[in-house]
DNA sequence: GCTTGACTTAAACCTTTGTTTAAGCACGAG
DNA sequence: CTCGTGCTTAAACAAAGGTTTAAGTCAAGC
């Protein structure tokens, strides 16, 4: 192990667990779902490149925004295994991520108005309401609105 | 079984889930879960009021704004066992769920900014930023922003 | 009264995102 | 070289929200 307050650029799953704040057993889980990669000692022990500190920040930081690990393992792919991504890179991720949170917030507003509004009518019609589409929840990755944004 | 086209007061798994288009297996779950209930026939059969297609619905809409079971069940708490629900009450659960969305809309977006503004503000600074407030998830129903809402 | 379809149960299984456990090597300080 | 801590693996467990399966019972039309 590295003296204590030295900058390595090669990482133990501890010391890399220590810096990202995230368990031993996620990062090892992270690794055999693909999402970060590492090479072996003759021991047979995990050794990861400093830049995996910057991809499991992203990973976190993904999650924190509601992203389910494939989709962020997809847009991992997109990086060369060794290198560092680029500043295009992120900035891409970025964009991408924002289209994303955007459509999940459109459609909770649009949830909470239909809500509000089957509710408030009088007519307590929410049988139908709510489904007029069953396929429109959360946990749907769709492109867009389907039906729900027709009038 | 009731004639086709007949409205009946008191509805089969089978009527209840052809009617709301909620898999049978998902009605037991629910039973289950003590989020509906019925009554049995001699033959041991579950028969439903017709009041449960209203709560079956008031589950599955507020499934579709994100509630998790747990919570919706809490709110279908205060309903009387076999009375149907006052208007009072569904505008007090649109109120609730509308406080809910809101607040997890806000999360969103807030995340969505910190998101883009660490990658965009050039030093790429993430590492640190994700990690300032660990616990500030999507999956969190805390009741409000804890450390994040702060300068 | 028989057949067929709807219903019953418990238990196993599924996905996601990991954690925990047990048994056993690896590595570095002294 | 030994000691203790850190690392290795596979496999089991967790929680949420169900689905599937197997084996058996009920209800209803003819």
């Amino acid at each position: 192990m590295s003296v204590s307050g030295e900058i390595a650029d090669v990482l133990t799953i501890g010391e890399l667990s220590g810096r990202s704040g995230v368990p031993a057993s996620a990062l090892r889980f992270y690794e055999r779902q693909g999402l970060i990669t590492s090479h072996r000692t003759d021991g047979n022990q995990r050794r990861y490149h400093r830049s995996t500190l910057r991809r499991v920040a992203f990973i976190r930081a993904s999650q924190s925004v509601g992203m389910p690990l494939s989709v962020i393992g997809e847009v991992l792919g997109f990086l060369p295994e060794g290198a560092p991504a680029t500043r295009q890179f992120w900035m891409n991720a970025s964009v991408c991520w924002s289209r994303e949170i955007n459509a999940r917030i459109e459609k909770m507003e649009r949830m909470r108005d239909r809500f509000t509004e089957c509710i408030g009518c009088g007519c307590l019609s929410f049988e139908q309401c709510a489904l007029v589409n069953p396929a429109d929840t959360l946990a749907e990755h769709g492109p867009g609105p389907h039906r729900l944004l027709e009038p």
